[in-house]
DNA sequence: GTACGATTTTGATATTTATCAAAGAGACTC
DNA sequence: GAGTCTCTTTGATAAATATCAAAATCGTAC
C-alpha cells in the first residue's frame, strides 16, 4: 500500500518541480474502468503506471496455487508491477480493479523519453523510490515483529475502508495469514 | 544483504556514466578500521554512505530490548543508515564492524552538491534505488512464504561465509527467529 | 592448563498459526 | 422464494516457533 500521496515529498515550489509536474501532467492519459477489470497479467511486460484517482485496485500473484495479494492502491495512490516496470521482465504479477475505478496512466516508453530528454527531472524518480523503499522497510519490520493480530490492527488503522471494500482473503494473504486465521481475529473482542 | 555489487546494472560503455564513476571516485575516501568499531550510533542522523573492501559490518536495532540486524554487507557491497540517509532524519539503526575493515565511504552532502551540480547522474541514484527495491521485495517474500529452515539455507547458499564470521544470534534475528529455533534448525541432518 | 565470559545447544513446555473439513450467511438468478 | 454460488465463520487437530531454563562448548587471558 506504498505510495499513498503520490507527490508528497516533492517540493513544488522550484522551478524544475513545476515544468516536471506540467510535463508529467501531458504524458498521462485518464480512464473509467469497471470493477474486475485486469490492468494487467502476468507473464507480460508492463508499460504502464497507473495512478487511481477513485476506486480501487490489487496486484496479486500465485504462489503454490494460492493467490497472493501484494499491493492494494486505493485513492490518490499508484500501482504498477512493480517488478516488472522496473526491470523491463515478464511479471508475475496481475492487477486488476476490485472496483468501479477512475484512473490515470502514463506509458513506461513515454517516462523513459522524458527521463532521457530531461534527465534532471530523474531526481523525482529517485524520490518516489525512496519513498517506496520506506514504506517496504516497515512492511518488512512488521512481518518480522508483530503478530497477525498486530498487523490487521495496523493495516485497518492506516486505510480503515478496507475492511468494507475487499475480501477477507485478501486482506489475510496481503498481511501474511491465512483467511481462517483473520476471521478469528476479527472475531475477538 | 542488498546492493552486493554497487553499481552492478550501469551500463558503463557510455560516456555520462565514465564521467560519473569518475566524479563519485574523487568523492570517495578510504579508511581501515578495526572490529567492533562503530560506524554510526542511532539517534543520530547518517553522512556517510559506506563501501566495504574486505571485512564486514552490520545494521542494527533494537527492538523491545532485543537487538536485531536489519542488514550485512560482507565485500563489496554497501552500507548505511538507509533510513536517516535517505530522510534526513535520525536514524534508529546503530552500525558496527564485525572484522577489521577496509571501506570507503561517501559524505552526503558531497554527493548531494554532486547530484545538485550534475542533474544527469540522477539516474545512478535511481538505478540504486531500484536494486535495493527488488532486494528487499525478495526478502518481503521469503518471510511470508518461506518456514526459518527455508530461510536459514537460502542465506546461507547466497553468503556461504557469513555462518563462520558472525554470531548465530545476528543471524537468527536477520532471518526473523530466535537462535535456539536457529540452533536446533542447524543440527537437524 | 585453568578460569572466566561469551556463545551455542538442549530440554520441556506454551503459544501462535496453519490445515482440513464443514457449516452458516449473503447475494444474485430465475 | 428455492437454488446456487461465493464468502465467512467455526471446530478439531497438527505443525511451527517462542519462551524459559540450564547445560555444554568455545575462546581467550592469565
Amino acid at each position: 500500500m506504498a505510495n499513498t500521496l503520490i507527490f508528497k515529498d516533492i517540493d513544488f515550489s522550484d522551478q524544475v518541480s513545476a515544468d516536471f509536474l506540467v510535463d508529467v501532467s501531458k504524458l498521462m492519459k485518464s480512464q473509467e474502468l469497471p470493477n474486475k477489470h485486469i490492468l494487467h497479467s502476468e507473464g507480460t511486460i508492463c508499460n504502464y503506471f497507473f495512478i487511481i484517482h477513485t476506486g480501487l485496485a490489487r496486484a496479486y500473484y500465485f504462489k503454490d496455487g494460492k493467490d497472493i495479494t501484494a499491493h492494494f492502491a486505493i485513492e490518490n495512490s499508484t500501482i504498477t508491477a512493480i517488478d516488472s516496470f522496473i526491470q523491463r521482465k515478464k511479471s508475475r504479477y496481475n492487477i486488476e480493479l476490485l472496483e468501479d475505478t477512475t484512473l490515470s496512466y502514463i506509458v513506461y516508453d513515454d517516462l523513459k523519453k522524458l527521463l532521457d530528454d530531461k534527465p534532471h527531472y530523474e531526481k523525482y524518480a529517485r524520490i518516489f523510490l525512496e519513498n517506496i523503499y520506506i514504506d517496504i522497510a516497515e512492511r518488512i519490520e512488521d512481518l518480522l515483529f508483530h503478530s497477525a493480530k498486530e498487523r490487521y490492527a495496523k493495516l485497518i488503522q492506516k486505510f480503515p475502508s478496507l475492511l468494507q471494500r475487499v475480501n477477507l482473503g485478501h486482506i489475510a494473504s496481503y498481511i501474511g495469514i491465512t483467511q481462517e486465521t483473520l476471521s478469528r481475529i476479527r472475531s475477538e473482542k
